[in-house]
DNA sequence: TTAGGGTTAG
């Protein structure tokens, strides 16, 4: 049957194959069919290796693509600027930019146009590579040269430059490109909502979301997880849940990254049972857990005091293979120094440091907090001596816990320090102290503190 | 070829 078909028609078959066997990432198959069609007397063609050079790229390595292309050349087949486009896209997917930068240069020495495609995945590449200056010159390139720039060009612009820090020439731009009849895309407003919400600037981020939903476009579940990790990282918790409830009342689902955001949103925000939902209904939906979302969940448990459930996962993780991170350890300390589980606290301590991850800070605070907790205030006090970085939450712990311990003075004399340092301590611990001292009758002192605090906040203003 | 990413302490 295949050999009454022209050699044309058959190659055009054989490629359709071979592209649904790449997709399906099953090369082997790919490559088996190529040999079948030699043997019957198919050849393959330009597109036939472009399309296995691609999937090399994805699915293994740029060298396994490279060697594709030796085998095309051998072949008498010349590459062409997909062969390269695929390669350099390859490149810079794999973080080997420089490696991009060649082939781009190699593709010149070929005597291969380079099309605005080329172009479009050159500048991504110099975006990645913290040089917009270069990313800008091929910009301009493109508009002043032969080729026409694509909605994908615009979109890296304007994505480059926010990523780089130049959130006002993006702007510019996508005000420039309206006027000139471009007509933003999903992607262009979500790279300039998630830009504007980096650089904090959150009314024109709501600005550019309004106009989206104007466009006659609808946000996606980019868009959304976008704006929702923006309101909680700036502590606006409950804007950031009604954005989650609108995302799911309109259908859209969460991938390990989302469901990881919002439950340690709901833990961090004390709503333990809605976490313990959205962990269940994560688990259900058969999101294959890694460490992070392990993590996430011993958390969890921790905060609900369920240590035993934590230490379970701990085990799952060791079974599955899995390697324990310092989040791991630090967060296990946390759950420990807050189940009043000193001794174990400090076991694990050690042990965190015989693992490798020696002198974490934040393991560190826990447990000075968790000591003074216990009431061994003299301990905590070693300890926190005998750290050689401390950081605000140390210090903030350790004022706060001095003036629980009744110690004012010494609380007092460590804030001022701080703050003179520029160090930010909690208004709470703060608090803290001028009360202390006042209520128990150092009336003056807590005076004299108060327009020292004064004086230091001006320091640093 | 282009958009978001997750986890810890006061």
């Amino acid at each position: 049957m295949v050999r009454c078909l022209s050699g044309r028609l058959s190659t055009k078959l054989l490629n359709i194959s071979i592209a649904s066997f790449c997709k399906a990432q099953r090369l082997e198959k790919a490559e088996g069919l190529i040999i079948d069609g030699i043997r019957l007397g198919i050849l393959p063609d330009v597109v036939t290796y472009n399309t296995l050079i691609d999937a090399y790229c994805h699915v293994v390595s740029i060298d396994a693509a490279y060697f594709v292309l030796d085998r095309m050349r051998e072949a008498g087949i010349s590459p062409n600027v997909i062969t390269y486009n695929s390669l350099i896209a390859g490149a810079t997917r794999k973080c080997q930019l420089s490696r991009s930068l060649d082939l781009f240069d190699e593709m010149l020495r070929m005597g291969i146009p380079p099309d605005t495609w080329s172009y479009n995945t050159l500048m991504n590449c110099f975006f990645r590579l913290g040089k917009p200056e270069e990313a800008n010159r091929l910009f301009r390139d493109i508009l002043l040269g032969d080729l026409s720039p694509s909605a994908a060009t615009f979109n890296i612009m304007i994505n480059g430059l926010c990523k780089n820090g130049y959130t006002n020439n993006a702007m510019t731009l996508f005000r420039k490109l309206q006027a000139y009849g471009f007509v933003p895309q999903i992607i262009t407003y979500n790279s300039l909502i998630n830009g504007l919400c980096k650089a904090r600037r959150l009314k024109e981020a709501r600005c550019i979301l309004k106009e989206l939903g104007e466009s006659g476009q609808f946000p996606n579940a980019i868009t959304y997880t976008t704006v929702m990790k923006c309101c909680f990282r700036s502590r606006n918790f409950d804007q950031g849940f009604e954005i989650l409830s609108e995302m799911k009342s309109k259908g859209f689902t969460f991938d390990g990254f989302g469901y990881c955001t919002v439950i340690a949103a709901l833990v961090k925000t004390g709503r333990i049972q809605v976490a313990t939902e959205y962990m269940k209904e994560m688990v259900s939906n058969g999101i294959q857990l890694d460490i992070v979302s392990y993590n996430t969940l011993i958390n969890l448990y921790c905060k609900e005091g369920k240590l035993e459930a934590a230490f379970r996962l701990l085990d799952e993780i060791e079974k599955r293979g899995l390697d324990c991170d310092a989040y791991t350890h630090t967060i296990m300390i946390d759950g420990l120094c807050k189940a009043r589980n000193i001794k174990g606290a400090q076991q694990h301590l050690a042990y965190m440091n015989t693992m490798g991850f020696d002198s974490n800070l934040v393991a560190c605070n826990c447990v000075v907090d968790g000591l003074f907790k216990v009431g061994q205030i003299d301990n905590a006090m070693n300890m926190f001596e005998s750290m050689e970085i401390k950081d605000s939450f140390t210090y903030t712990s350790v004022v706060y816990n001095l003036c629980k311990a009744g110690r004012f003075h010494f609380a007092s004399k460590l804030l001022i320090i701080c703050l003179r340092s520029g160090m930010k301590i909690l208004k709470s611990a703060q608090r803290a102290v001028l009360d202390g001292l006042r209520d128990s009758g150092y009336t003056a002192e807590a005076k004299k503190l108060r327009s020292k605090i004064r004086k230091a906040r001006l320091l640093h203003h």
